[in-house]
RNA sequence: GACCCUAUCGUCUAGCGGUUAGGACACCGCCCUUUCACGGCGGGUGCACGGGUUCGAUUCCCGUUAGGGUCGCCA
């Protein structure tokens, strides 16, 4: 019998919560959690809170918490039971609120007052402070087994710790377990960073003379390098990956893999499936670090298998975020522009490569060397070819294709003599979409003027 | 300093005493091709170290090392 195989059939129903300090940032990990708590509750049928830690007044605003609102709902992670939005004092949703702990005062006050009278609390120069045992608790935790906790040097000196301040500000240890006893909570599921404190936790569920919840710590997420992520980390912020052209459902697909597997060699899996296959003691117990590179390549699997209409309603929101309008064009030649692209981009930062060119009147270049390139491309040729494009019939990429080929034979050169020159004329890239496809887009008449640019500057 | 957790390719992971240690990302090579990208095929790289236990350890135990966490009138 291995150590974390402690959960025997419970009756009650699962209750989880994840419990933010409005910080004004959404930390990778801290969506890590709420994701994990999210999945337990949808896959045992049980009931998923969220709760706003803001006892900090220095550190709580509105709109820090709707940052925390938009970051969830982005995920797709809905909650059965917490604010509707970031206002602390209007009502929020469920039986046992309020779910902020700026409106919880009184329940403290009475716990705390419930402490004292029993003797395992008591004011210290005008705090209060919790009588702490003095031997090792031991936590039995899903994830991690069993822990077994001593006081540490310091802790020995003075275990008793302050669960109120002397401004009368009630602290995080205490707060968090009041709530979690008021509200019912069955499961604590949160990051490894909480471990060592869960001593203090279930001294103080036991001073109420109840039992503790289940616990489950899980793994951090670190950088790549190992370090620990922290706020100033470039993508420690969910905000980070919303604006850099994630999907949604790529991140979250994404963080699932991250101390936890679906096995059976599989990457892409759904969220429904993940609640399916989800479960608390196959989670990893070391940590994980965060490859961006993996995200990217899961993010170009999902835009992949994206229908159309998704990808073009993205692709639109992130053209627009560069500062390109797109409604001055018409609806038609957005969808087509924007369709090109699909196949080859990974995030949705990336049309910038592959689409902005459609909406740009003046031709723009990645870089200034590749204007010189195009600028020394042999101008006989590259005449040969606006000759015969100006010629063909019907324009679409068939027949773009068939006159570029064929003016390729008559000069006896490779076609990829002519392909890299119009490719760098039309869209000012050596990389993007299709050529003929972009062609056939751009219409002919914008890429007969585009190479007639060419034509007219003096060469390089 | 003390306490706690962890350790399979560079990264994420499968493995739960006997495997040619599997997959994915990344990387390299080849093919396809619209000299890019996309796609296809192929390749290399790994059980941190030292002791046990065992007929046999990546797998179990102990230690070392390394990384992470915690010890606040922050959350």
């Amino acid at each position: 019998m291995t150590t974390n195989s402690v959960s025997l059939p419970d009756a009650r129903p699962v209750r989880v919560r994840f419990a933010p300090s409005p910080t004004g940032f959404l930390h990778i990990g801290g969506a890590r959690t709420a994701l994990f708590n999210w999945l337990y509750a949808r896959h045992t049928g049980g009931t998923f809170l969220l709760r706003i830690e803001d006892t900090d007044a220095a550190r709580n605003s509105q709109e820090a918490v709707e940052v925390i609102l938009t970051g969830l709902r982005w995920l797709g992670l809905d909650w059965d039971e917490g604010p509707l939005t970031g206002d602390a004092s209007a009502p929020g949703k469920g039986a046992v609120g309020p779910y902020f702990q700026s409106q919880r005062g009184d329940r403290y006050r009475e716990r705390v007052a419930w402490l004292v009278a029993n003797g395992h609390a008591y004011e210290h120069e005008g705090a209060i402070r919790f009588r702490m045992p003095r031997d090792p608790i031991v936590i039995p935790d899903l994830v991690v087994g069993k822990v077994t906790r001593e006081l540490t040097d310091r802790e020995k000196l003075e275990p008793d710790f302050v669960i109120v301040r002397s401004d009368g500000q009630p602290v995080f240890h205490l707060v968090n377990v009041v709530d979690d006893l008021d509200m019912g909570i069955t499961h604590v599921i949160r990051g490894e960073d909480h471990l060592s404190n869960t001593a203090k936790h279930i001294a103080l569920f036991r001073a109420f003379g109840v039992a503790p919840p289940e616990y489950a710590h899980i793994p951090l997420i670190l950088n790549i390098d190992g370090s620990k992520m922290s706020k100033r980390d470039k993508g420690a912020s969910l905000l980070s990956y919303i604006e850099e052209g994630f999907a949604p459902e790529a991140v979250a697909n994404y963080l699932c893999l991250l101390g936890w597997s679906p096995k059976g060699n599989r990457e892409v899996v759904s969220l429904p499936e993940v609640v399916s296959l989800f479960d608390l003691p196959q989670i990893l117990r070391h940590n994980a670090r965060f490859d961006l590179k993996k995200l990217h390549w899961l993010n170009g699997e999902y835009i992949k298998t994206m229908s159309g209409e998704r990808f073009h309603e993205l692709a639109v929101q992130a053209l627009q975020r560069m500062g390109f309008n797109t409604a001055a064009f018409p609806a038609a030649y957005v969808k087509a522009a924007v369709e090109t692209a699909k196949p080859k981009v990974k995030q949705f930062t990336e049309v910038r490569h592959f689409a902005a060119f459609y909406f740009r009147d003046e031709l723009e270049f990645d870089t200034a060397e590749l204007r010189t390139e195009l600028l020394a491309t042999d101008r006989v040729l590259l005449g040969r070819l606006r000759a015969a494009f100006a010629a063909v019939a019907a324009w679409d990429a068939k027949s773009s294709e068939a006159a570029l080929k064929a003016v390729a034979t008559e000069a006896a050169v490779k076609i990829g003599l002519l392909v890299h020159p119009l490719r760098l004329a039309v869209s000012g890239s050596p990389v993007g979409p299709s050529l003929y496809h972009a062609l056939e887009v751009l219409g002919r008449e914008k890429v007969l003027q585009r190479l007639d640019w060419v034509l007219n500057q003096a060469p390089a």
